[in-house]
DNA sequence: ATTATCTATAGATCTATAGATAATGC
DNA sequence: ATTATCTATAGATCTATAGATAATGC
């Protein structure tokens, strides 16, 4: 059936395990060689499937940044309420990252994205941030928000994201759903005037969440 | 007057120099060789202020966490209101770290922790976390924060510093003050049912966190 | 006299290639 | 026949030491 066989099966297993250890030990930190001997091969075979190290890097940066890119471009195209689409692009966003294979803290690193040998991941990462920002400040445009300064908003909300990516792949598991309910309703919570308006919000954030997620994680067969 | 002159000057070099390049590149994407350069020696100069590379990453995690460690501990002795209290230790500590001379960035990264060379660094990160730990499960015990889960609230605050640190050597440098006053309001505004109660704790929080610089910070001469 | 720097280099990596051998898929 | 793996190794680092030379402080 498929052109390939093992050699599909023994890739991927190079990525998960390379983006485990980028995550500890950071790229440069990790060695050809610890990546080959945790796959249960010999370092010399990796260049079989990656022409490099650095294609290593490039493909997890492709694979982690391409779906939040694509829930948050999808998410800024719709015209619903714009906190409660904030709400849902953080909390498919996030449930995504919790729910990803890889670790991807390796990728988002500094060193990863101000190598300029990452630049096509750099890329990704920025526009990912330009369009987070964008969602956030039409979000702050409504009066139900307190008037905290954008940028500190859109750093915030980066921080957040970012700590959930370091820690998912660490402790045990935590419910994907859950995370992102929580991440989300915190970050919107902040910024609300008013604690009440909450609930609502996240009623609807949770229903744009719905069709947004419809429309950008494959089905499941 | 001193028993050294240049010598200081030089390793005080080494170390700012360190922290900026080990934040950009990572410590083992960092060649002792960029260093010196960057310092303005050769390589091997270097081995005469520090015995070897890693004592430079050891030197920078203990000038970062010590501030860090004391005032948090200062903070969980006092008896002062517990919400007040968790603003001010975030004041102070943030305010500290936007004001330190190193880019704390690598110190904290997941190389420099969980590298087993790195422990004496991991143990005093370890306890700085332990009492944030402390500090916020004593605040959440009162009745005027939501009832957010105890374990999600230390992540989120533990994401939010991680943050500041990663970002303050980075865009043109912050006002200090304005850091640490909008960060240790947004923890709290999000922990808070009834945004309006903020006003109140952050003014005892500025008060309690005046008192901790007095205690923690060396006087200017 | 002591401390800091330099040049030269040993010894230990680390990435990637060459070429031989084994496994897989039509 | 093609793809994946192996052993062996070249060539490029990278850390740290040895020993000579220059700068500094009493």
């Amino acid at each position: 059936m498929a052109k390939h066989g093992k050699g599909i099966r023994t890739r991927d297993s190079i990525l998960l395990v390379a983006a485990e250890l980028f995550a500890d030990n950071g790229y440069h930190g990790t060695a050809t060689r610890d990546i080959a001997q945790k796959v249960g091969i010999k370092q010399p075979s990796l260049f079989t499937h990656f022409e490099s190290k650095a294609a290593i890097m490039m493909e997890l940066q492709r694979r982690a940044f391409e779906p939040s890119l694509r829930v948050l471009q999808l998410a800024a195209s719709t015209d619903a309420d714009p906190i409660a689409r904030l709400f849902a692009a953080l909390y498919v966003d996030v449930r995504q990252i919790v729910n990803a294979p890889f670790d991807v803290t390796g990728a988002i690193s500094p060193t990863a994205l101000s190598d300029p040998a990452f630049e096509a991941g750099r890329e990704l990462w920025d526009k990912i941030i330009s369009l987070q920002e964008q969602l956030i400040e039409a979000a702050l445009a409504d009066d139900r928000l307190s008037d905290v300064k954008p940028s500190f908003a859109n750093r915030v909300v980066a921080w957040l994201i970012e700590g959930v990516v370091a820690d998912m792949n660490r402790g045990p598991g935590a419910e994907p759903d859950e995370v992102a309910d929580q991440l989300s309703s915190f970050v919107i919570s902040a910024l609300l005037r008013n604690h009440d308006d909450l609930h609502g919000i996240r009623q609807e954030g949770l229903r744009i969440a719905a069709q947004l997620a419809l429309r950008t994680e494959p089905l499941p067969a």
